[in-house]
DNA sequence: AGGCATCTACGAATTATTTCGTAGCAAACA
DNA sequence: TGTTTGCTACGAAATAATTCGTAGATGCCT
């Protein structure tokens, strides 16, 4: 299941507030970008045929659950992107990444960490 | 510019081979997929239109050149990528990448070398 | 009860992308 | 010269994504 970006947009809200309702997901949207409340409605419910949220129809406002992971839903969308821009070559990809995107210190050192750790499992 | 994936499927044969006729993109390309050759034509007609291609008329075929490199068409196309699946946090997509998809010893070791490249810019 | 607010469902317009058929032109060939 | 071959240009169909208007249902408020 392939969320395009607008589907992204509505994922994004429901990861990080939890279930919402279509009312609660457009007035977050509609702070970063002009967008009408069916526009919104018809996305979810789509979504929902596409099996990409769940919801509960008990109250008159149905509510919406993500139903997919973060992580998982990043996952398909980086061996595409990978696949179509970087041709698989995951290297290429992070060093592009590093060398344009500011990362703080912490970050620098997680990301050593996980490489040290990836050297020990190889040996 | 944002190119669609078709059409990097496109640049990608023109950044490896150097200048092509539509002819030669398209017998590269049905190795991979089925696509006519008027398919081929069309999207680099439209991809010229578009500015992503230059073209030189002289011979009866035209030869078709990409307008822009490999590194920077990956560069808005990462900005992009960065913005709508990880919300701006190039650490996460790293890891990700790192964690999910293999590279070598000597990929890891360029990567780390440019870890500490950063790490003393930033001192 | 009557009117207003809010919800869902649905249809349809719009735009972008991908695909390919057809037509017309020109060079190569028999 | 007439036919075949290979090219460009163009139009248009097919599909997907995004957007929003309208209609109908339900509940709330006076």
């Amino acid at each position: 299941m392939r969320p395009t970006d607008s589907e992204l947009e509505i994922l994004h809200v429901l990861w990080k507030h939890g279930p919402r309702t279509v009312r609660q997901v457009n007035d977050e949207l509609s702070q970063q970008r002009d967008i009408g409340y069916t526009t919104t409605l018809k996305l979810m419910q789509i979504m929902h045929e596409k099996g990409l949220l769940t919801r509960s129809e008990e109250a008159k406002s149905h509510v919406y659950t993500a139903a997919l992971g973060e992580q998982e839903a990043q996952e398909t969308l980086i061996d595409r992107f990978l696949e179509t821009t970087f041709r698989g070559s995951a290297s290429q990809l992070v060093m592009q990444v590093l060398g344009r995107h500011k990362a703080s210190a912490d970050e620098l050192d997680e990301i050593k960490k996980l490489l040290n750790n990836l050297d020990h499992e190889s040996h």
